[in-house]
DNA sequence: GCGACAG
DNA sequence: ATCTTGTCGC
């Protein structure tokens, strides 16, 4: 315990790495070069904090220069803070990340600790926010990605930060950023309003002192964008209590002048239930992987000439958070004559995160439209009408695009409610709707020209109008013509019937809501 | 007929 | 994820 610690793993570039590594490996002993204070020059201040000071220094060997950040082992003992200490510049300094403040040695004298940090000359995200006030959300928005990428990293490395906050970001010369204080930071409670302190970033299962994991940043990152944006955190209140029901309540608003994506962003990220909140792993991945692959938004198929075509849909109802049951329904265009049902039961891990559709549909259609193939190949349809939006998304691609895309089949967006798109939302839709005589439709385009679905006005006197949009490989008046076809009712009836299906299969087992 | 629910 | 709607269960 008491013998010198060794050097920390360096990053590759370290000039106190290169050191180490030119120096001979004389005998046997692989103990590297051992730090201490005086091969640094020491120089002004950066900082202060709650466990010693952070200071500018020179290694004298290189002229190199660091921030040297002396923590005190009484203090840090009486906050019973001894071993995490040890643990965490263990784990601090095995990450190498470009937007991760690097570790570049430690050591430790009798009364402190020595930590050998990279120096980041524009300090810390906090001054710089303080300087602008608010940040415009480009400029945030630079370095909420980055520090994305950061946490991003973090959760690779299965290391969960905790205490993200503008303090804890530093922005080095070239404005890029790094995240530093890995918990064993020096408190900066002379800055952020101590009666508060670091309470506006807790987030809910921490104020309600349950278990808590990785998605704690996703909240903290949440709770960032709020304040890079708007200069202040969401929960900002005079007491330590009025803060606490603030973030048990979830209850924040925003300013005015936030546009809808930022405030889409943030909403995604602030979320009571953990598994809710947006992540950036698997639903991301697959975000890139279905944008990666081509989506065809032109008839593949000459459909008119095939008079056996069938249309198929399936639909997807879940209460329980996890469990979901999707049914398939094959039916015979154009008479709708039912000929084949599925249903599947499936767990989903993948969390509901609205703007996000299709990820967590895709694996019971897939898995649906596998079974199908297998037990009843002469019933594979050649086209699959899908509860939501298709290309007409705000992210360009909804479930009926992630199904054709994913399960490479032919598919059709058949969708109640629109996204805004352009200006164009349901109260514009419904105006559209009002235009035109029942059983007609017509097109919608951006003001770019861009089409974005058709809108189809049932044949009874609702004004509700059906929205179909390009799946994949299903050109737009083909799907309005299959679409028409098929609405017995004013929803297709593959879909009106998978969900009635699925729907009724999910109360049978108790699991709507309103069973119990 | 009324209430719940739809992603 | 708030359909001034459609449907089902009770």
């Amino acid at each position: 315990m008491a013998a010198p610690r060794r050097f920390a793993q360096l990053s590759v570039n370290s000039p106190l790495k290169k050191e180490i590594e030119s120096k001979p490996k004389k005998d046997d002993e692989k103990k590297p070069t051992q730090l201490s204070l005086d091969m640094f020059d020491v120089g002004k201040p950066l900082g202060q904090g709650k466990f010693g000071n952070v200071y500018l220094v020179k290694y004298k060997k290189y002229d190199y220069v660091c921030a040297l950040k002396v923590i005190f082992k009484r203090q840090l003992q009486k906050c019973g803070m001894g071993i995490q200490m040890k643990r965490e510049i263990e784990l601090q300094s095995h990450l190498n990340h470009p937007n991760i403040l690097k570790l570049f040695g430690f050591f430790e004298d009798k009364n402190r600790w020595f930590l050998v940090l990279e120096y980041c000359k524009k300090g810390e995200l906090y001054g710089l926010l303080q300087q602008a006030g608010r940040f415009d959300e480009r400029r945030a928005a630079r370095y909420i990605k980055a520090t994305t990428e950061a946490l991003k990293y973090c959760q690779e490395m299965n290391c969960i930060h905790r205490d993200l906050k503008p303090e804890n970001i530093m922005i080095d010369h070239n404005d890029q950023v790094k995240l530093a204080d890995f918990g064993w930071s020096v408190h900066t409670n002379t800055k952020r309003n101590t009666y508060c302190g670091t309470l506006d970033y807790l987030c809910p299962e921490i104020v309600l002192e349950k278990y808590y994991d990785g998605s704690i940043d996703q909240w903290c990152l949440g709770v960032l964008t709020f304040e890079l944006c708007t200069g202040e955190p969401p929960f900002q209140s005079n007491s330590r209590e009025e803060v606490m029901k603030k973030v048990r309540n979830v209850k924040y608003s925003f300013p005015s002048y936030l546009t809808n994506d930022c405030k889409d962003f943030i909403n995604k990220l602030i979320q009571y239930d953990p598994s809710k909140r947006m992540i950036m792993e698997k639903q991301w991945e697959n975000y890139q992987i279905l944008h990666s692959k081509d989506v065809i938004l032109e008839d593949s198929h000459d459909w008119t000439l095939n008079t056996l075509l069938r249309g198929l849909d399936i639909s997807f109802s879940t209460n329980h958070p996890n469990l979901a049951i999707g049914c398939l329904v094959v039916c015979e265009y154009p008479s709708g004559k039912e000929l084949l049902t599925l249903t599947c039961r499936k767990i989903i891990t993948i969390p509901y995160i609205s703007g996000f559709l299709g990820f967590r549909e895709v694996e019971v259609y897939h898995e649906l439209l596998n079974d199908c193939k297998e037990k009843y190949p002469e019933l594979y349809p050649q086209v699959v009408l899908v509860d939501g939006n298709g290309y007409y998304h705000p992210r360009r691609f909804g479930s009926a695009t992630h199904v054709g895309v994913y399960c490479d089949i032919p598919s059709i967006g058949v969708a109640k409610t629109v996204l805004c798109v352009d200006g164009i939302g349901k109260k514009e839709i419904n105006i559209i709707t009002s235009q035109i005589k029942p059983g007609e439709s017509t097109t919608v385009s951006t003001s770019n020209g861009e089409v974005l679905c058709e809108v189809i006005r049932s044949r009874g006197g609702s004004i509700n109008p059906i929205i179909v949009s390009c799946g994949n490989k299903v050109s737009l008046s083909t799907a309005v013509i299959i679409c028409k076809e098929c609405c017995l009712h004013k929803i297709p009836e593959p879909i009106r019937l998978a969900d009635l299906i699925s729907r009724k299969l999910l109360r049978d087992e108790g699991l709507l809501s309103h069973m119990n």
